[in-house]
DNA sequence: GTCTATGATTGTGG
DNA sequence: CCACAATCATAGAC
């Protein structure tokens, strides 16, 4: 308190005795302020210093008495006034001069970028929160849900430290904002402070402190950027998917094969099943469907020979289960027809079987026609069906001719169609596994 | 270490 | 914008 006191005393006498107009003032007038040169400066200097190491010396009640004396001395009011004329006419070219500060775009920036990242604003729907849900929910390929819940724990970390950060700034800047205050108010008894001065002076302090703060943001920003690399390059880097999705997406592809085209309902279907979640924003993992299926249609195409037994295995799983549903159907809808297609299909679509098997796929494909019950499967039946016989020899060539193939029109599907074309066509008696890599390419 | 499989990215054409 | 084709880059097997 003294302290303040005691420098606030002597900021007022510097102020005062350095303006021009104190010059009559009842101050002591600095020794060898003017007048004083060469050989009498290191007096002078001598001197100034002790009066610096004495002032801390001045008891506060002569530095009271001074300001008393200061306050009222009968020029006072008059010389007061004079003074307030001048603050305000530099008060106010001063102002015009920095005039409007400009919102700076770089702040605006990391404003901006810190909103978008979720570190400033509000909370966002309990980040942890959500992710730890979707860790839970997808179990199989819990490998994406456990990094995005790590990233979510990251930048809540880093979320916290910068709003810590960013409150302890701003009391600090309040707190020190008030203390000028305080000071000011404390010293516009002695000398002219207007209002707008004050003003002023809080906005420099507040831009000080909010250039420190800037800082802060920056750093943050740069927290969230590395994070952010580096869990994109994590997300980046290829992981397999589980052999459970591998066999759905794989299933499906190989009893769509004459369209292998999934609508976004099926992929969205397909991405859930396999527990796809959202490997990166938004609707990605409809994107990871539609690469992996783009990537088969490719790979598929290339090299025939090579998935060949890949397909069977797929073909005689869902021809399995389309049998067993269409059987269902079958039965279920109108019992009249008594050859059910999984007769002749109990275990497995062995080659040999493959007359049963063309068979049952007519009986099918003519329930397709007629039975709207069946309705939509049946198409993935039919492709399944016609994939295992077209791997069979001797019925190859019924098939490229017959029409049946492409029942719902998928033929007009020209370049997946013509693509796929040659396996039926160009092997029919190559066992599967015989590298006939030519295919269109 | 190489080699293959495979998910992702990029460039191109319709 | 989508599909395709080529390519990149890495996982995983050996």
């Amino acid at each position: 308190m003294d302290d303040q006191a005691r420098i606030m005393q002597s900021i007022g006498g510097v102020s005062l005795a350095g303006h021009s107009v104190q010059g009559g003032m009842q101050l002591p007038p600095p020794h060898g302020h003017d007048g004083t040169d060469g050989d009498g400066r290191k007096q002078d200097i001598g001197d100034i210093l002790h009066q610096i190491m004495t002032i801390t010396d001045q008891s506060l009640d002569e530095a009271q008495a001074k300001k008393h004396g200061l306050n009222c001395h009968r020029m006072k009011p008059a010389l007061f006034s004079v003074l307030c004329e001048i603050k305000e006419k530099t008060g106010l070219s001063i102002r015009g001069a920095q005039e409007e500060d400009p919102p700076d775009p770089q702040l605006m920036r990391l404003d901006n970028m810190l909103l978008a990242e979720g570190v400033a604003g509000p909370e966002k729907g309990g980040g942890s929160a959500a992710a730890a849900a979707a860790a839970a929910a997808s179990g199989g390929a819990a490998d994406n849900s456990i990094e995005h819940s790590d990233y979510r724990a990251k930048l809540t970390q880093i979320r916290q430290i910068y709003h810590t950060e960013l409150e302890k700034y701003e009391q600090a800047c309040n707190e020190f904002t008030t203390h000028v205050m305080n000071l000011l108010r404390e010293q516009s008894r002695t000398r002219p402070i207007s209002p707008k001065e004050i003003e002023r002076m809080v906005g420099i302090i507040h831009r000080k402190f909010s250039s420190i703060q800037m800082q802060l943001k920056q750093s943050t920003c740069e927290a969230v950027m590395i994070l952010r690399s580096r869990f994109l390059d994590a997300r980046r880097k290829r992981r397999n998917f589980s052999k459970q999705a591998t066999e759905i997406l794989n299933e499906y592809f190989y009893s769509h094969l004459s369209n292998p085209y999934p609508s976004e309902e099926a992929k969205e279907e397909l991405a859930k099943k396999c527990s796809i979640t959202v490997s990166q924003v938004g609707s990605a993992h409809l994107a990871v469907v539609s690469n992996w299926f783009g990537n088969k249609r490719i790979r598929y195409k290339k090299n025939i020979g090579k998935f060949q037994e890949e397909a069977n295995l797929y073909a005689a799983k869902t021809a399995v289960n389309a049998a067993h549903a269409a059987a269902a159907a079958v039965q279920n809808s109108q019992a009249n027809s008594p050859t059910t297609p999984n007769s002749g299909s109990s275990g497995s679509f062995s080659l040999p079987n493959t007359g049963d098997m063309f068979l049952s796929m007519q009986s099918l494909n003519g329930d397709s026609y007629q039975g709207v019950q069946v309705g939509a499967n049946v198409q993935s039946q039919v492709d399944t069906l016609h994939h295992v016989i077209s791997q069979t020899a001797g019925y190859n060539d019924a098939l490229a001719g017959n029409t049946m193939y492409n029942p719902h029109g998928l033929n007009a599907n020209g370049g997946w169609q013509d693509a796929m074309t040659p396996s039926s066509v160009i092997s029919p008696t190559e066992g599967p596994g015989s590298a006939h890599s030519d295919t269109s390419n």
